[in-house]
Formats: C-alpha cells, structure tokens, sequence
RNA sequence: GGAGGGAUGGCAGAGCGGUUGAAUGCGACGGUCUUGAAAACCGUUGAGGCGCAAGUCUCCGGGGGUUCGAAUCCCUCUCCCUCCGCCA
C-alpha cells in the first residue's frame, strides 16, 4: 500500500510509476483515491465538531445530574447531535471502507534507477556465473532422466491429484529434502538468518499483508468454509510474523529462513510449461524475508541476491541475475532481481529465485514498524521498516536443474559435491 | 465437538455507565544525590487520523448495538485458558 499522503501531494509522479508499470487503470485509480480521500476529510472535519459539542454537552448532563438539576432539555438537544453524527459516520465509514480498498488495488511505484521497459524482453542482465555445460550428446529434459531413473512420477501425481502435481521416490524425494536442508543450512550458518517453520495455511488478512489479497486471490488455494488460504509461498507467513508490532530498532535487520511447500494454482497459466517439474501446483522453497531500516534496504537488496546465488554457486549451477524492468517489475516491488538458472534442453536461462525490496508497501499493509533512534540515541516515533524477500531457492526447479545441467550420456546424473554429505555420500544417481 | 472462564498501556494488574486515555506496581528514559555504581527521591513514558498551528477526534482483542454519555450494558466474531470427548 502507497502512502496516501504521497499520493495526494504528488498524484501526477504516481500516475506516471504507474504507467511505467504497464498498469492500464492507474491514472483512474490514482484520481478515484484522490476524490475518495477529499470526500473522507470534509467528513472528518464535519463529524469531529459534533462529537466535539456531543462530549461538552455529555458532560454539562453529568454536572448538572451531580448537583440534582433537570438536563432534559439538553438531552434532547444532544440526542438530535447524536443522530447526525451516526448518519455521518456511516458514510464515513462507507468511504473510508471504498478508499481502503482502492489503496490496496495501487501497485507499488518503482525505485528510480530501475530501468523502464514494457516487458520481460527489456530486462537488464547484471551478472553471470559458471560456464554453460557442453554435452556431447542431445541433453535430454528433465523429466525424461528423473522417470528413467525412476525418481520422479508423473502419471501418478496426476492420477492422485492431478495435471501438475507429481511424486518423487527413492533417491528423488533424498534429493528433494537434501537440497531443503543443504539451503537452510547455508542461509543459517552461513548468511546468518533465523530458522522459520510456518504454518502452510494463512488466513486472509495474512494474505492482505503480503499483496496476495484483495487482488490476486485467483492465484492461490482457498479453504472456504474456514477463511483460511494455501501458503503460495513461506513470504505469507513469514513476513507476518511481525503483523501490527512495533520492533526495536536494535533488532533490525531481521532476517528469517523459512521452508514451506508453495501452492499455485496457475490459473493463468494453461499451455505454458506443461511437461516437466518447472510450473506445478504444490512446490518446496526456501524463502528469505528481511525486515530493515529504510536507509539500508537496497544494501540489503544486494546481498539477498547475493545469498540466492551463493546457493547455485555452491551447487555448481550457472546462472545469470537479471534487474526487472518496470513492466516486468510486479504489483509490490520497488526494485528487484530475478536469478535465472541455466535450463541445458531448454537452452536457456529460467527463474529459481526472484529478490525483491518492497520499501515500506508490506509493512504499512501488515503494519509492521520499528521506532528509529535519533541522534542521541532515544526513540522516536514508530516508522513503516523496509521489507524484502527472495526465494534461497525454488527447490523444485534447483531439482530439475541439477538433472539437467549434470547429466550423463548413459542417463545417470552427478551430485554436486556440496550436496554429496546430505546424500550419504551418493555422487552420481544411477538407473 | 461439549461445558465454563478470560482478553485493559512494554509487562503485571485495578477500573459504581458520567473530567478514566485509563489507578497501582515493574520496566524503560531523564534528573537529584555519589569519585563511580547501587539504593533512595523527583519527573517523563501508548498508537493513530485531521490541522500550518493552537487544537481536536478516535482507539481498553475485532465488528455491530443500547445511551445525552460505554473500558464499563447487549449481540457477534477472533484468540487464549481450564475440564470433558476425539486424535498424529
């Protein structure tokens, strides 16, 4: 959510954001926000005066009850106040239900250095990590070598639950909950994050928090009859956790590590990536989220890609890190980063984690804010922290990469060495 | 699932429907005292909206209602606790 004082003092600045954000309605929006906003404060000034009079007149009825004179003449008075103040106050709170709502609908505007571009196409590659594989032989997808080596299970998924879910076996599913802890141990030890396990069911208002509600909610599983939501990723819960607190500043920068299986229902998404483990319904991540002070966020943006490409580094996967254009840049983020994992049958670079800084969008819908210390080091008043968050990986496309990118002639696949001790020592996974 | 009890400021914990945004204690911060610290004493100490400001309004788990007036009464939802049932 923008700051609604942002929005009224600079209106034409968030128009334009939001163009370059490809957001066709925005100047609509941003205009409906500002018609809204002006209705709720003449309201405001309207309905305060006569609560005002209501409050003074309450109390001359209990001064004048104490010392046993008759007050019914301003009791009436005052009950005549009183109706006006419900009739205005009901449509003070329908407005303000209609401009929160229409907040909520705003995307985030864009950082100011981040390039303006219609679509992925004009994405800016920022770095570029390990050497893409050669093979002397036709690489084959993945799906083809985890059924051959009869690791991964697509008809059954299918048959169990569906199109776009499938099962990991033997050695495949080791593989899985090997590369979950390997990524949790790195965050942790490593990178120094705190260990999260959330729950994998949210309730709306968590939702809301994060940006996945009011809007996107076609996007994710719904429980209906308990209000409760499948976790499309551990940023839900996790982010969350400090829903309406105040933090200290001295515990900033937070920074959490979270598993969680992720579901999608990818509506939108028929006919796109059908074969294969890339695009499917339920899926294991690792998910980073930091709480931070303003003034260090896209510090913190840096070394939280940082963190997510230390994991492929480690696994010895090539990759390439890509800065979002505008266009490509999503309904919350101010600036981000996508870290492509290189995709040898597809000969090509796909998504595995995506870093992104969302200034203070979350934390002012989840009311997350810390009390900054001034100069002399005393507290102030409570500010909105900066939140960010990056996938540490897609355990599901880390899986299909490792398939891919250290595969053999004869179908059997190496393991990375970093991996090795998480598998008993296995090196290459064989028929 | 059944039966009860509860939710108040950072924490603990009061609060006859009428100067209660809220006693008191602890904590925190500032000060006095001290070579320094502790103790003692004094003071300060919630959040938000509108407003240039003075100020004003709102908030005692959420929402709704009764009333001239609600932390206090009523309804409802959520969460927590105790007992029973069920259960990995």
């Amino acid at each position: 959510m923008l700051d609604i004082k942002l929005i009224r003092t600079q209106p034409d600045f968030i128009k334009e954001c939001l163009a370059h954000k490809q957001i066709a309605d925005g100047a609509a929006l941003v205009d409906e926000v500002l018609r809204l906003d002006e209705r709720r404060r003449t309201l405001l000034v309207e309905v305060e005066q006569l609560k005002r009079t209501r409050n003074e007149d309450s109390q001359q009825v209990a001064r004048l009850k104490r010392s046993g004179e008759d007050a019914t003449e301003i009791i009436t008075r005052t009950r005549e106040i009183g109706d006006r103040i419900s009739t205005l106050d009901a449509e003070s709170r329908g407005v303000e239900a209609a401009l929160e709502s229409k907040l909520l609908e705003i995307p985030n505007i864009h950082a100011p250095d981040v390039p303006i571009g219609a679509d992925e196409s004009e994405n800016v590659e920022v770095g570029r990590w390990g050497d893409v594989p050669q093979f002397d032989f036709e690489p084959r997808p993945h799906w083809e070598i985890g059924e051959a080596l009869n690791i991964i299970d697509f008809e059954r998924g299918a048959k169990i639950s569906g199109s776009r879910f499938y099962v990991l076996r033997g050695v495949g599913a080791r593989l899985e909950r090997a590369l979950i802890a390997f990524m949790l141990d790195v965050h942790t030890a490593r990178h120094g994050y705190t260990e999260i396990f959330p729950p994998f069911l949210v309730r709306s208002e968590s939702m809301v928090g994060t940006g996945n509600l009011p809007k996107f909610g076609e996007d994710s599983y719904n429980i209906p009859g308990d209000d409760l939501w499948l976790v499309p990723t551990a940023e839900v819960p996790v982010t969350n956790l400090h829903r309406d607190e105040i933090l200290d500043a001295g515990e900033l920068p937070i920074k959490y590590a979270a598993y969680t299986a992720c579901f999608r229902r990818e509506a939108g998404a028929a006919g796109r990536d059908t074969r294969g483990i890339i695009r499917v319904h339920q899926f294991n991540k690792v998910e980073m989220v930091k709480f931070v002070t303003p003034e260090t966020s896209y510090a913190e943006l840096d070394s939280l890609r940082r963190d997510a490409e230390e994991i492929l580094e480690l696994l010895e996967l090539p990759y390439r890190t890509v800065e979002l254009c505008t266009g490509d840049l999503g309904f919350k983020g101010t600036k981000a980063y996508d870290v492509e994992v290189w995709l040898p049958a597809q000969d090509t670079y796909r998504e595995i984690s995506s870093c992104s800084n969302f200034e203070a969008f979350q934390a002012r819908r989840a009311s997350i804010r810390y009390r900054p210390l001034d100069a002399g080091g005393k507290p102030g008043k409570p500010e909105f922290v900066h939140i960010l968050n990056g996938s540490g990986l897609a355990v599901g496309r880390t899986f299909a990469a490792i398939l891919e990118n250290f595969q053999n002639a004869d179908g059997s696949v190496r393991i990375p060495r970093a991996l090795q001790p998480y598998l008993g020592g296995l090196e290459v996974i064989e028929v």
